[in-house]
DNA sequence: GGCTTGCATCGTCTGTTGACGATAAAGAAA
DNA sequence: TTTCTTTATCGTCAACAGACGATGCAAGCC
């Protein structure tokens, strides 16, 4: 995952109301749907559509048609996905850190 | 850490620039300051300040006045503190998934 | 004391986000 | 067919974010 790609996942999960919604999916992860979680929220049928596109577009959850509704689920494979590259990031980041201290210390005379 | 507290570190996190920042400080753990985090960022000073300000709030940074410079260093205690909560989060939302499936499938007669 | 440097903050502007109600489309049910 | 249910999308509005230049302030340096 690139730098922008993490940051934008980052922005579509930074919302509680966002996070809120991923578990009231988790909660009941067979057949959910918009209703179900506006009946949840105290929101606007409307935001909480909204909502769910974000969470869509960012790939965190799926649809599946189902008659005149649309159930929704979250995916975990891509939430651990992101978890562990957002991981390496910050790892590597710390690594980076590390290595550059070091070589900034005195050296030894050579 | 709580939802709301996971979400506000998203949004702080949730910005190519700022990512970038992290990035710049932790190339250079020493004596890192905002005219140095500029240079590297096609950005005005005033717009890096704000976004250092952002992440001290979140405190994934933090700030050393040394005369009349800033030194900025990334938190990495806290970076890994948020992921591992993130992770629990979502592992958390995984579990309950799971659960709620086993109990809402067909029981044995009772 | 003046001058310079580094930086936070203010005010402003523009674009985006998040909320809402209204509406339209599409399938289910009557 | 007509009606009901579900849901996405549109338009609108207020609030926020992110960018900028200008300014002020504090700490070093001459």
């Amino acid at each position: 995952m690139s730098e922008d790609e993490i940051a934008a996942m980052m922005r579509a999960l930074g919302h509680p109301v966002r996070l809120e919604i991923l578990r009231i999916l988790s909660a009941r992860a067979d057949s959910c749907c918009c209703n179900d979680v506006t009946d949840c929220l105290d929101l606007a049928q409307s935001t909480v559509s909204q909502h769910l596109k974000v969470l869509l577009d960012a790939g965190v959850i799926e649809r599946h048609a189902q008659g005149t509704r649309n159930n929704y689920r979250v995916r975990h494979d891509r939430l651990s996905g992101f978890t562990g590259a957002m991981e390496r990031y910050f790892d590597q980041l710390g690594t980076d850190a590390a290595s550059c201290a070091r070589a900034s210390r005195p050296q030894p005379a050579a």
